[in-house]
DNA sequence: GTCTATACGCAGATAGAC
DNA sequence: GTCTATCTGCGTATAGAC
């Protein structure tokens, strides 16, 4: 039992690596069946199918954002560092942008080409971001539809900045956009201060 | 030979759709042959291999990227307009984008990861519209890597508004910061003739 | 819980008839 | 130039021994 716990995460860090790196779909079990040294039915035993193993990812993946987030609430005590603590995840996270594009990005865009039901698996990440950026802006005085506008758009900024640094592979432009990024954070609460 | 051509030209349009619907890597050989409905034989015929064919289909997609440059520059005279024909672009293709994503974005992305070869293949689309974008901003009185860094800018927020469009499903954020994007141009020349 | 063995289809690529 | 037929390997999934 508790062995067994332990050879499942192994397959769930090592799939969720190969899933990131790869593409989901150009991930076979074949590749993790390599990079775990285990067997295919070993495998099969703890995961009936690829589907299983992805939403078993998502909800490993789910459980480590809520941390995050945890961690940034404690840290700060505004919204405004909160949201600049979302800029500087972008800045540590460069090299694996740089590498292989935003995890949730590449991920959710790829299952969102032709396959709505592994969609639907991965969406809720996303969802959790867009909530979480929503509740920051939510401390304006703005409507909850603004807020969430404001939110949409500070994500769309970093997916542009995940995406151009990827296909350029230029981590110069990431260091740029993302002070670009908290001038803009900046000038939003700037401008409701001053209303 | 007229023929052939006009198979060539079939092969090429039904997989450029499928490519961009759904992925290079999960369209097969035989997802080209039932949406053609030529035999698998005739498509080898034509193009060696799958790599071939991803060339010829960046070949036609650089032609046709040049041919609307140019109907953007003859449509307009300033730089200022033509970077508003590029956001109308977005607007224009903003049911695909829900749909699909970017066409280059999705593309280049997912052949970033771990497919080195191809990815050379189809970068050059994207270093295509990153230098269009740069002679548009060269027309400011900036250094050359300034004007580099804002086609930058403007292509990844493009993008970003791609990858969340796509990824949430909303035409109505896509349509409000399609606006954000052109006071985002305005002010580059605004802040340029008051200098 | 972990393994080997195997079923079965689909992938890309090739050979050769018409 | 277009087709059918086939090769070979890899994909997922399953059965059953240890």
């Amino acid at each position: 039992m508790k062995q067994g716990n332990k050879t499942k995460l192994r397959i769930l860090t090592v799939a969720n690596k190969l899933f990131y790196h790869k593409g989901f779909n150009s991930t076979s079990i074949g590749d993790i069946v390599k990079e775990t040294g285990l067997s295919k039915g070993n495998i099969t035993y703890h995961f009936k199918n690829k589907q299983n193993i992805l939403e078993a990812i998502v909800d490993m993946r789910m459980k480590s954002i809520q941390k995050m987030f945890n961690l940034w609430n404690e840290k700060t005590d505004t919204p405004q560092e909160r949201l600049y603590l979302f800029c500087d995840m972008i800045l540590k996270e460069q090299d694996n942008l740089l590498a292989y594009g935003c995890p949730m990005g590449t991920l959710t865009g790829e299952l969102s080409k032709d396959q709505p039901s592994l969609y639907q698996i991965a969406i809720p990440m996303f969802q959790y971001f867009r909530q979480w950026l929503s509740q920051q802006f939510l401390l304006l005085k703005v409507t909850p539809a603004q807020a969430d506008q404001k939110a949409l758009s500070l994500l769309s900024r970093a997916q542009g900045i995940a995406v151009i640094t990827h296909i350029f592979k230029d981590k110069d432009f990431l260091t740029k956009e993302v002070e670009n990024l908290k001038t803009f954070i900046r000038k939003q609460f700037n401008e409701n201060h001053n209303s």
